[in-house]
DNA sequence: CGATCTCTGTGAAACCTTTCACAGTGGGGG
DNA sequence: CCCCCACTGTGAAAGGTTTCACAGAGATCG
């Protein structure tokens, strides 16, 4: 069965039917319960996974053990993609829900990139944007207050996750406020604080138990 | 002249000398004066630099002109990489002091990543490296007090370009608070405070117009 | 060698965040 | 269905940071 449509992310793109049927002899699947640890930091790193269901957090533990979360993937997001680099994982994977994820091997990477040129293309202009994407949140992150932080974090969140309703931007991942601390690097009492008073300001609402942000008014934000 | 081993990065090891002197034709070299801009937010990405002498800083510039350095690099450094990936700069880059910089062409470079594997492999694994290094980064700089990113920044500034001493370690940059602070995400006068605080703790000194680190008992502060 | 400009040092007031403590609230599991 | 637990909401005190304002120290350049 060739590499469907679907699932096809940008790592495969363009690659001729023989070689997605190369691919998929190589790959292999595992579906994880949702708060399984896919991975933990100084683990080897042995292998890199592709999100097919599901949400994963990245996550990196301080040695005082805070817990930033670094991402939160989607269908279609590479993760674990660093082991060409590194002997063990420098963070932690945890299934955010009930995730079936796609298994290829070092090995097996080794051999798709030096055998299909276009993967390996690929594969620099994925690195390139993720390394883009994250210097970027990195260098827009300091130097502001933590309702800034949070600001942009959920912009952001709309970004990768948002699904438009009639309401505003829906974020369909079950965010606690503690969650949102870890994003932003603060306490959870804080984002308390700081997202009444967003909500006060009509800038976000809560729809079930998600999220729906107001994105032109949450940008508006902070403009004085 | 086949590429020297005075600056031979990552990216071109393990290349024949053949190899060599064609990476040799493709590249140039420009001199740029201390505080001279490189390339600017938003310019086209039309090639890839590799620090040959001297200091070059990547800065990222805020909707509100805030600036947040995001790395300074020394000889050996690639930057610009993301070409591959980007239609526009999205950092500024800055040289840091007078820098002789080498110069290869996008076309040049995509020329390189096809005719020779070996530099592809290259650069997917420098390109790994510098993503785990900067998400280590973004993750482990939350959560805290501007002391400690202080105290992290300056750890981070001596494993990347320290020089050992009878007195400690030796950041050989002109740093002013301001430059810290924008490294750090705060103000000038927080920077000020902080480091007037460390320099009586003797964490850290000053040599001729140079940080000097007491790197253990920086590491030491705040473990309480 | 001054004049000037940049960088460092300091202080006060306003503001924000953390920390600790505890009260409500709501959903999920037994 | 009810209890429990995780999550949200709130407040006070302590501490850190920003902002503004200004003084002094040091470098640099005609």
């Amino acid at each position: 069965m060739p590499y469907s449509n679907h699932t096809a992310v940008e790592l495969f793109e363009g690659i001729s039917e023989t070689e997605a049927q190369r691919v998929a002899r190589l790959r292999t699947e595992r579906m994880f319960r949702k708060d399984a640890t896919i991975f933990s930091k100084g683990d080897p790193s042995s292998a890199l996974f592709i999100v097919k269901t599901g949400k994963v957090r990245i996550l990196f533990v301080s040695e005082k053990g805070t817990e930033t979360i670094v991402h939160i993937l989607k269908e279609g997001a590479i993760f674990g993609e660093l082991l060409l680099s590194e002997e063990q994982r420098a963070f932690t994977a945890v299934a955010g829900t009930d995730a079936l994820v796609t298994v290829l091997s070092k090995g097996g990477l080794v051999e798709l990139l030096t055998a299909i040129p276009t993967i390996s293309k690929n594969f620099i202009r994925l690195l390139s944007k993720r390394l883009a994407k994250v210097e970027m949140y990195f260098g827009d992150f300091g130097h502001t207050w933590s309702y800034n932080r949070l600001k942009k974090v959920l912009l952001r969140l709309c970004e990768e996750h948002g699904k438009e309703t009639p309401k505003g931007t829906m974020i369909p991942l079950r965010l606690t406020h503690e969650d949102l601390a870890n994003l932003i690097g603060t306490t959870r009492e804080t984002v308390t604080t700081q997202m009444i008073r967003f909500r006060r300001m009509g800038l976000v609402t809560r729809q079930d138990r998600f999220l729906v942000v107001n994105k032109s008014r949450l940008e508006e934000f902070g403009r004085s």
